[in-house]
DNA sequence: TAGTGGTCTAGACCACGCC
DNA sequence: GCGTGGTCTAGACCACTAG
């Protein structure tokens, strides 16, 4: 019954928010492994692996002899793995939706193919645009099964972010993905809404997430302009 | 001058060979930290940093209270599967030379930023068109430095795939990537190779891998005709 | 209950970067 | 020389799995 936290784990938990609200800066030095064994009471071994799991996630490395420093970001929109757009490209993104959380029908559009269960269930739609600065940068399309998220809203999201929503208050996490990339000419339509000329080359990615409640899978579609921000991402063990 | 070997990383070396000659399979247990601490002479603290690090590498999982197990597959990192176009793909796949690999010069190509070091190493080269059945569908651009890989040479390729040959002829593995991924036209050179258009679209993906051994990092570009086969992958946790 | 991995302590010595 | 991270020891207690 009784979750026992892991000291490391407030040590990681604490740098992390410090290096997202700009406590620690990109370049900058983080507490040497000593001075946190001071700071939180605790040897150097769990110093360690607070900062070990830091570096699997990419916000810090080593430099022998001198200390742990805080790792660049580019500025590009990494979304291929599980983290979400919101959270890997930081400031300066703005969403609009083009069409707010409907029930709906499961769409032709949906390139990877959807499973019997949820082909029988209602579906539920919507549709943003996200743009960097004044840049629609990418249209997003998702679909997932009516049934597994009760009073689902656009003014419910976390941050402007879906998983983080599902995340926070539904506890469902992304757990797997499945993806297809192509490079296609823009639709009519979709050049568009991105301003641009339907001759000129879109992104297309269709990912199909798997989530921790088996019941919920979600469709989504993704175009995007990369002519000014290629979409990103990095991934480290 | 004396580069001592830790200890941590000869057991590391041995149960990852054991893993690639097979005494190990995939679904096995391998032995339990304390049976490696007797058999070889370490702590316990030694022997999960062994462990830790083919946990990194994705041969291993840990199983609280029952061991540690060689793990099916290997994972996928970002985009493209580890385990390379060849096996990615399935059969039917073919592989040319366009280019051996040769000493060559960094080029202005390469998207990521090359690290100093890097730069002032002499670079290794080499190009490859891949096909499903007749259809080109990859151009593919590997740039690394020279200095780590010992008569690297196309005839060394271990099933056509190059980092199942890093893996087993330099027990090197990769262990994290960056990547940035495009939609652009087709260039001229690039249109004449896939027998398309320059007004085609043309899937560019740019990739930095980092490997275990952090003085050799490979800088690929590829360039993919997607408009019969899409470029994919799938992710689980 | 025995064996496994998960966490943690309180030290030690070494290699690297810098002044 | 001094502070940093890199490796290692010899323990300890806890949580999970399985017979």
């Amino acid at each position: 019954m009784k979750k026992t936290k892991p000291k490391y784990l407030n040590v990681q938990i604490h740098l992390k928010q410090q290096i997202q609200q700009g406590t620690y800066n990109p370049g900058d030095f983080i507490p040497s492994e000593n001075q946190l064994c001071k700071q939180f009471s605790i040897t150097r071994t769990t110093a360690r692996k607070a900062l070990d799991e830091l570096i699997k996630e990419g916000f810090i490395e080593r430099i022998h002899g001198k200390g742990s420093r805080v790792k660049e970001r580019r500025h590009t929109l990494g979304l291929l793995n599980v983290k979400g757009f919101s959270e890997a490209v930081g400031e300066g993104v703005n969403t609009k939706f083009l069409q707010h959380p409907i029930k709906a029908l499961w769409s032709d559009e949906i390139i990877l193919p959807v499973s019997e269960t949820d082909r029988n269930a209602s579906c539920f739609y919507f549709e943003r645009l996200r743009f960097v600065g004044k840049t629609p940068v990418m249209l997003e399309k998702n679909w997932f099964p009516n049934t597994k998220l009760p009073q689902f809203t656009a003014t419910d999201f976390v941050d402007g972010s879906f998983f983080k929503t599902l995340s926070q208050r539904y506890l469902i996490e992304i757990v797997g993905s499945t993806q297809e990339i192509r490079s296609e000419f823009a639709s009519e339509k979709h050049a568009k809404i991105f301003g641009i000329e339907s001759t000129s080359p879109l992104l297309h990615i269709s990912i199909k997430f798997l989530t921790s409640n088996p019941k919920l899978t979600i469709y989504s579609e993704l175009y995007c302009d990369t002519s000014a921000y290629p979409v990103g991402n990095s991934y480290y063990l």
